[in-house]
DNA sequence: TTTAGCTAGATTGCATACACTGATTCGTCG
DNA sequence: CGACGAATCAGTGTATGCAATCTAGCTAAA
């Protein structure tokens, strides 16, 4: 699915997958879709099929004769899902220990650098947190295990929409530094229970600080 | 997903996992859109949104403007996916030592000890084989984190169609009942490291025993 | 004023028809 | 006799139309 779509209603997945990454589309927006097909220009046949990959991926939820929306994440639900993303990107940390390439721990090396320097120099925080995603990416792809990366990226993508919330609160970022410096570090070494811990605890951290960020700009919304 | 489907796709969709989970359409075997359609007597529409279903769930594969066929997993494949199941399915067993409730833990010993008297009366490996399906669910199901317990299930879905090359060698039964034995009483201690450790072991074990046996199988057939 | 019921508009679900791509087979040329 | 190419055919991808369902707005009664 992660190949290339000469076809129509793959290309609409993606532009949709856009909208919502972009914002465009908020989690709890609706989808359309005969407007979306107008937009597009095309019928709403591809836009339908395009939607129901969608919810199957997880992005968007549907029921039956309902229109389909931008799924929404609870509180509870992110917070399962990242206790369950921790564990899966510690199973991967753990094997990528012992099964990084030279060539690809190199290229984390030097991403953790540049992440490095753009904290120190004070860069644009929306690089930075690119580079943070490049490095679980990293990680998690250094396993060479398909299902375990495609899993680990599957449920990652689920948190995309929730990433306009960055969290700026300060000194995060000076952790999260330290955090992958560790983490590297272990890797570096072939120290694979360490590497699992670390990533593992580090994951959590983020989620529960994305989880409060989350919940404070929502009371603050007051619908 | 798992609720009702008061929608035609929905039902062509369970008819069709039903028919890959009892074997009627094997791993290879090509999903004809038509075929389908007036086999259960609908058009081609509905046909069409359970095979993308099917697709995203796994179990069926298929690429543009070629024809959707069950999804087909060459050793290298299975062996990743028991490699990235032992692991979630560790996860979940670390979580359920410390969150099954004594109406879980006493339904799993329950399950187990039924498991023990049929093994011990010599009773229909089948029906062994249920049990222990449903023993590794309900330890799944113990963690309480949906997200993990449908990313678990999920994996473990996609190796149900090879359930009919069932492992019948000898001995191999009575050091599963052994391995379940040991899963069981660290939970029910509340050992979850340990409970970790077994469980992912032993399912690392069932896959490769599963892996060996098909490839025998599939050297005999020799298409 | 509020709420229950109904009607009209909008939107989804399915069926049918058409367009386009990929494969197979037959014919012709080397 | 073999190989390459074109035509035919099977099958998927998309568009459109219709029926069923849901939503919202209005009327009427308590």
């Amino acid at each position: 699915m992660t190949d290339k779509d000469p076809t129509t209603a793959g290309t609409v997945r993606l532009a949709i997958e856009r909208d919502i990454f972009n914002g465009d589309l908020a989690p709890g927006d609706a989808l359309e879709e005969t407007r979306l097909a107008a937009r597009f220009g095309v019928s709403r046949t591809p836009v339908r099929e395009a939607i129901t990959q969608l919810v199957q991926a997880g992005l968007v939820t549907k029921r039956a004769h309902k229109r389909a929306v931008v799924s929404e994440l609870d509180p509870g639900t992110l917070l399962e899902l990242f206790e369950a993303l921790s564990e899966l990107e510690g199973a991967a940390a753990f094997l990528s220990a012992s099964r990084m390439t030279p060539q690809e721990k190199s290229e984390l090396l030097s991403i953790h650098a540049a992440a490095g320097e753009n904290l120190q120099q004070g860069g644009d925080p929306n690089a930075y947190a690119d580079l943070g995603f490049a490095f679980h990416q990293l990680i998690v792809r250094g396993c060479h295990n398909s299902v375990l990366i495609d899993t680990t990226e599957w449920l990652a993508l689920r948190v995309l929409p929730y990433r306009r919330f960055q969290v700026v609160a300060p000194g995060r970022l000076q952790r999260n530094q330290a955090d992958h410096d560790g983490i590297i570090s272990a890797i570096v070494d072939g120290d694979a229970a360490t590497a699992r811990d670390l990533i593992q605890r580090h994951t959590l951290e983020q989620g529960d600080a994305l989880m409060r960020f989350i919940a404070l700009n929502k009371t603050s919304h007051a619908d």
